[in-house]
DNA sequence: GGTGCGATCGCCT
DNA sequence: GGCGATCGCACCG
């Protein structure tokens, strides 16, 4: 048939049988400004050319939301070390009508400033009272994307130690496919804090987005689009198709098959009529 | 693999 | 005073 096979998850090489992250995966540590940014186009001038800039930020929600699928988001703490991810899962909060959204109604307070503040802003908010999620501010009043799930491409030894952190001791190893699965465990394994709230993706210096200079643009048939999770009492909102995920990517928090199924209907369609 | 439930506290009404 | 854009664990199959 005329499935495409996915060739750009780097996570079922990064561990071996019993889930250890294989060596090779520290690189991104300390050569991100020679290797990885000296095989890029020459015509990048700027000092950090895989970086995503303001104008990215600069989209409706939903489109934001998909633009976010396959970029790398960056953390580098204090000592150094650089945390990577890519996005795998994310979901548009659109403000206004949007009855799931913080911001529902125009409804500004304290806590959702962020959200409608410039787009590319960082909305950090604690929830259940022991976790965080990280949202950024997109085009629109009050919207905003939250980001779901990462896969981890580097330090994933750092990561597990900061999820560890909160679990019990004796607990289980995580495998590096669950170290970022989740809106909160992506905070822990990233140290995403409170104090990040407010901040700007596109120029702080301790976290940011980046693209992939192995995978500019992912295809649309790679996205599956379903309902949000953990909104259910907001009625319709409930169920608008406002979440967004790599399509069998093991680092997606909840899957959906059926909507899987649909997209890709849809997309092999599409195909068909583009041949005949 | 899936499901059910308790934890825990800031935020908003 | 009630609830939540979640998670981990116990338990079941």
């Amino acid at each position: 048939m005329t499935t495409r096979k996915r060739k750009n998850s780097s996570l079922p090489q990064s561990e071996s049988a019993d889930g250890e992250p294989l060596k090779r995966l520290i690189r991104c540590q300390s050569d991100t400004n020679s290797a990885d940014h000296h095989h890029l186009s020459p015509y990048f001038s700027t000092k950090d050319p895989v970086r995503l800039s303001d104008s990215f930020f600069h989209q409706p929600c939903i489109d934001l939301a998909k633009a976010f699928l396959g970029k790398v988001l960056v953390r580098k703490l204090t000592d150094g070390t650089e945390l990577r991810g890519r996005v795998v899962e994310t979901e548009a909060y659109l403000g206004g009508e949007d009855k799931a959204s913080h911001s529902a109604g125009g409804k500004r307070t304290e806590r959702n400033t962020a959200m409608f503040m410039k787009p590319g802003t960082i909305y950090v908010y604690p929830i259940y009272g022991i976790y965080l999620c990280m949202n950024v501010s997109s085009q629109g009043e009050g919207a905003a994307v939250l980001l779901r799930s990462l896969e981890p491409l580097s330090s994933q030894d750092v990561m597990r130690d900061l999820r560890a952190a909160k679990r019990k001791v004796g607990a289980k190893s995580l495998k590096d496919r669950e170290l970022c699965n989740g809106p909160s465990k992506l905070c822990q394994a990233l140290d995403i804090q409170r104090c990040f709230d407010r901040r700007d993706l596109a120029t702080d210096t301790e976290v940011w987005l980046e693209r992939d200079p192995e995978q500019e643009t992912v295809p649309a048939g790679e996205v599956v689009s379903t309902h949000r999770i953990g909104v259910e009492s907001h009625g319709e909102w409930a169920t608008k198709p406002l979440r967004f995920y790599l399509r069998g990517h093991p680092c997606v928090s909840v899957l959906n098959r059926d909507a899987e199924r649909q997209t890709h209907l849809h997309s092999s369609t599409e195909m068909e009529n583009t041949v005949s």
